[in-house]
Formats: C-alpha cells, sequence, structure tokens
DNA sequence: CTTGCCCTTCCAGTCACTGGAAGCTTAAAT
DNA sequence: ATTTAAGCTTCCAGTGACTGGAAGGGCAAG
C-alpha cells in the first residue's frame, strides 16, 4: 500500500512517516516500480506500535529501542522495563515540577484584582521572583 | 558593565541575553565606545524579570507582554491577569495529560517481570494502544 | 609580547515534526 | 482524449528557546 494509505491505517501523517525513515527510526521502505514507497500490514504494526509509544511520551530514540526490542524475540524484559522505568521517572519529575509552577502562578492569579487600575501583584511577585534568592 | 557582568547579575548566559536582544525580547544594549553592550542596573532587573518570569513557564512572547506591561505605569492589571490565568490554566492542562500517562506507565511497569524472560506487558501494551481505539 | 579572558558576529545543531515548492504518476471526471 | 485533482517524490525552511563553536578583535597582567 502506499504511505497515505500506510499513514490512514497507522494514525501517523505521511510526513511524520517519512520523517521518521529519514532519521532511523523505522527501516526504509520498500519501493513500488513507480518509486513510490510500499508499505506491509507488519510495516503499518510497526508504525502503530511507535505511535503509541510516542503517545506515552517516549522519545523517537526511546522509540527506537523500544522497537527493536520488540522485534527482539530473545529480549530480556528488564531492557524494557528499564526504559519505562527512567521515562516514568522523568514524567513524575515534570508533573512535580508543574505542580510547583502550578502553586504559584495559582497564588499570584488569586492576589491580583484584575481591574483597569495598574497595581499587580503578579508584576511584582515576578519582579521579586522566588525567595530563596 | 558588560555582558557578563549583566549575565552574572541577571542570572542568564550571556548568550541568552543577545538572544532575547536579537529575538527583540529586550531592547537593543547601549553601546560602549569599544563595541562592547553596556547595561545599567535598570536592564539587569528588566533581564531579571524576564529570568523569573521564564522561570514560571511563561513563553517568551508572554514575556515580551508581560515586561512591556511592567513597564507601562498605565496598565490594567486585568491584562496582565489574564495572561497568567491562560497560562495557569495550560500548565493545569498539562499536569492532567501529564498523570494520565503516568498512570498507563506504572500500570505497565508494574505488570512487567523484569528478568531475562522476552515476554514483557509493557511491549505488549504499546503494541495494542489504549482500549479507546 | 604573549597569555588568557572577554567581547563581537555568524553559522549550525537541538527535538520532533510541519509546511510548502517544484515536479512526477495515477485516477477520475468531462 | 483531455483536463483536472489527488497523491507521490525530494528538498528546503521554520518552529521555540536556546546552546555550542568558530573566527576575529579588545584589554589587562605578567
Amino acid at each position: 500500500m502506499n504511505i497515505g494509505e500506510a499513514a490512514r491505517r497507522s494514525g501517523l501523517s505521511a510526513k511524520t512517516i517519512r520523517y521518521y525513515e529519514e532519521t532511523g527510526l523505522i527501516a526504509p521502505a520498500a519501493r513500488a516500480e513507480n518509486g513510490y514507497r510500499d508499505y506491509s500490514d507488519r510495516d503499518v504494526h510497526k508504525l502503530r506500535f511507535v505511535r503509541h509509544a510516542r503517545g506515552l511520551g517516549f522519545s523517537v530514540e526511546e522509540c527506537s529501542q523500544l522497537l527493536s526490542l520488540y522485534q527482539d524475540k530473545e529480549r530480556h524484559s528488564s531492557d524494557v522495563k528499564a526504559i519505562a522505568e527512567q521515562h516514568l521517572a522523568d514524567v513524575e519529575d515534570k508533573i512535580r515540577e508543574l505542580q510547583e509552577l502550578r502553586n504559584t502562578l495559582s497564588h499570584l492569579v488569586t492576589c491580583c484584582h484584575g481591574d483597569n487600575r495598574p497595581d499587580c501583584p503578579i508584576l511584582e511577585g515576578i519582579a521579586e521572583g522566588p525567595e530563596d534568592q
């Protein structure tokens, strides 16, 4: 099937599929006589795998490793788990960071009257910066 | 003072300060006779403001608006509040998104034995994708 | 006078795409 | 048969917010 059909079935855009091929995340597709890329159901399956992994927030590099492991029937599940645990830890760090951010922002927003006068605790809060400096 | 000193005092890197100038976030610095950028304490104060705003996750574009409002003594605090509220909403969306991600990931990680055998619920989970498809 | 740090500009790279131009092939509509 | 439309190809450029590095000039100390 052509790239458009593979895109439809995998949920990725044709652009993205070409990009993944160019950067080596997926193997170069077979080519039909007219030079068009030609995808099999297996290829689409791999593309869907990558899409789901990206949807879980794995980087393209991590997706590459996960895809290799997925295709390696001799893999150790510990290798997969290590990648996932690291990513999970990263996500948890990011959540904590954003929660702190949210707390600060929501405090500032609550303090600001939001009227047509110029005095604004938000701007003052930004100007002062975090206290621990 | 030179850019290095302004960098030290503002907590930004010299590279970043030049970048902010180039992209119009901050006004072009005055120049000394030798062509070096020359910063005043007021300039450093603005740079610190921008650093704090960036630290709160505001985009450079938003920082630009906030800095304008900061310098506008006729501002309406409602304009500031609108920017902050929008950003807060974005942060909250992002937190929810990451929390869902974390839940899925932590479920998968828990299910995986993480030993030297190949069977791996993480890879299976990725291959299947979210159920609602 | 040379060492070493600071400053200048400009170019390239990051990450993961996305958009668009220019030029093919193929399929459908007239 | 012709024309249009869609789909495919490659390549180049842009996104955001920097960061790194090269090439070259300024400046103070040893």
